[in-house]
DNA sequence: CGATTTTGGTTGTTCTTGCAACTAAATTGT
DNA sequence: ACAATTTAGTTGCAAGAACAACCAAAATCG
């Protein structure tokens, strides 16, 4: 490894530190949240994922890709997905009836009763495992750090869509 | 929801906020590392990791448990990890002289190779995607709220291996 | 209008991963 | 020494996700 780049090593250091742990701690919290959600409701964080959009959009509906964009899964991934969600019964599909190529997938009542029970489990594995450790003034740190970080990649992603 | 919930809420929000942009950051840094890694090198990021971890590894090699638990990989994810990084020629197993259970993962030259022209092109990348954008306060912060999150899980996971 | 392109979704296939069950080797207790 | 337990790793199986090829319905353009 050349001079230059030791060099450079050496000035990010802190950096490349808070590169590891939040790699690592981004897997520890999430492998944890999963657990938690598994066992109490049987519900993956994927499909939560899913519920939570739904339930806060207009009608508890919205179309394939954008949906597909939200919870940042390809399209093919989100068919796959919405078909096992219909059949657990979260979830439906309709066509609309504007774009007869369209269709949404639509929240069922069982799927908005499944999201209220998760929704606080959720949420307090949240708290417990990531927001209790942090102070008001880490928090707006670490929030508009990663505002820095993410807003270059979200042009970038809009370019070039998933699949 | 509940009042309670409701307040605990807005008392939440900045951290909220920032666990939304945790998760997204992840995932579309991530992403964007994998691709790179990818297209330059044909190496996945998980294959890149274990690269790592068995380069700086004294002899250039590791037990299978050891590395598993490295990477944050099951065990039977590494056994199918390693049968495919062997089919590419990147590590081999070798076994125990002390341990006839155990096997070492070990970097071939192909590999160290592989690995010394992935690992510029990586740290690039975490540069440009993920250091460039914090000061260096900022990352003191970010390592030392992580250091915060992670410790908790990591005791937990000890406790209960993950196969 | 009719041909071409673009858009929205699904399907075939492959890669990656985890869990549970299993085998073999080491360790422990007696 | 020997049965019982624990540890190391692999295998069968199933879930999840991505890419490419595809079909059908818009939208665009000559």
């Amino acid at each position: 490894m050349s001079q230059l780049a030791e060099v450079k090593l050496q000035k990010d250091d802190e950096r490349l530190m808070a590169w590891r742990l939040f790699l690592e701690s981004y897997r520890r919290v999430l492998d944890t949240l999963d657990d938690e959600l598994q066992s109490a409701r049987g519900l993956s964080l994927t499909r939560y994922d899913v519920l939570v959009q739904l339930f806060s959009a207009p009608d508890h509906r919205l179309r394939m890709n954008q949906l597909a964009s939200r919870i940042l899964l390809s399209k093919s991934g989100l068919t796959r997905l919405i078909d096992r969600m219909e059949a657990e019964g979260l979830v439906e599909r309709a066509s609309s009836p504007n774009d007869r190529r369209g269709s949404f997938a639509v929240l069922t009542p069982r799927g908005e009763q499944v999201f209220r029970e998760a929704g606080p489990i959720h949420l307090d594995g949240i708290h417990k495992h990531f927001a209790s450790h942090l102070t008001t003034t880490e928090a707006k740190t670490l929030a508009k750090a990663f505002e820095k970080i993410r807003g270059p990649l979200i042009s970038a992603a809009e370019c070039a869509p998933t699949d």
